[in-house]
DNA sequence: CAGACATATTCTATTAGGGGTATATATCGC
DNA sequence: GCGATATATACCCCTAATAGAATATGTCTG
């Protein structure tokens, strides 16, 4: 999870995903499609491929690499808990607020921890 | 969307995410639970806040952050067109390699653009 | 097997990001 | 207003990540 974010956290590398959703691409294709140097998109692609988000396959004298968006499925997991969250209306602050005092109370009562 | 991802991508943010889905904390409480020293945590919480993952409501002497789940919104929203693509069996190989045969002909055949 | 071509890797330089310590700012209780 | 407490910011150091240029690897064509 935390290798597929960092992945993704680099702009070049989101292009890339985002370009291998619509097809597999050779490197050379990605290469002249995002104005970038041939090496430094070998070293995305690597990157990206040790998270398990792309995956090439040689073809001739070239790497047809395509999405592997299963890796994403890992992010789509981890947004679960939070989906019940996230139309929410009130949020939890009261709780929070009697939650301060009591320990504030706590502290000046000077009890044993 | 770059900007929440990177925040995201950080391992102690993260962490600071999951903690705060729980319910909101003070900072000190942060400090606390995830053994980070207290200016860390700020400034995570800065670059958290300025992706608009979390907010802060100041109560007393203390700031209260919590967390904006609708940010989240953003990068389930970014994973819907993948979702087609994640369960799919077969890829789109033969296409690319049909394309790619056609390509290297007209370049033999040395046609105009 | 000699190029030509496509891609990966290596090495180096530069930069960005995170951690540490000290300090500034703001609010509380008295 | 003063000391204490909670948090934010500034500054410095260091590592890790990125870019750039050169080169290695591998495969095709003739």
């Amino acid at each position: 999870m935390q290798e597929i974010l960092s992945a993704l956290a680099e702009p070049n590398r989101l292009q890339i995903v985002e370009l291998l959703r619509r097809k597999p691409l050779a490197v050379g294709e990605i290469v002249e499609r995002l104005r970038l140097r041939q090496p430094q998109v070998s070293k995305h692609l690597r990157v990206l491929s040790d998270a398990g988000l792309v995956e090439a396959r040689p073809v001739g004298q070239q790497r047809i690499y395509r999405l592997r968006a299963q890796a994403l499925k890992e992010v789509d997991a981890w947004l679960d808990p939070y989906r019940r969250t996230w139309d929410e209306r009130f949020d939890q602050l009261d709780d929070v607020l009697r939650d301060l005092k009591r320990k504030h109370k706590e502290k000046k009562d000077g009890h044993g921890k």
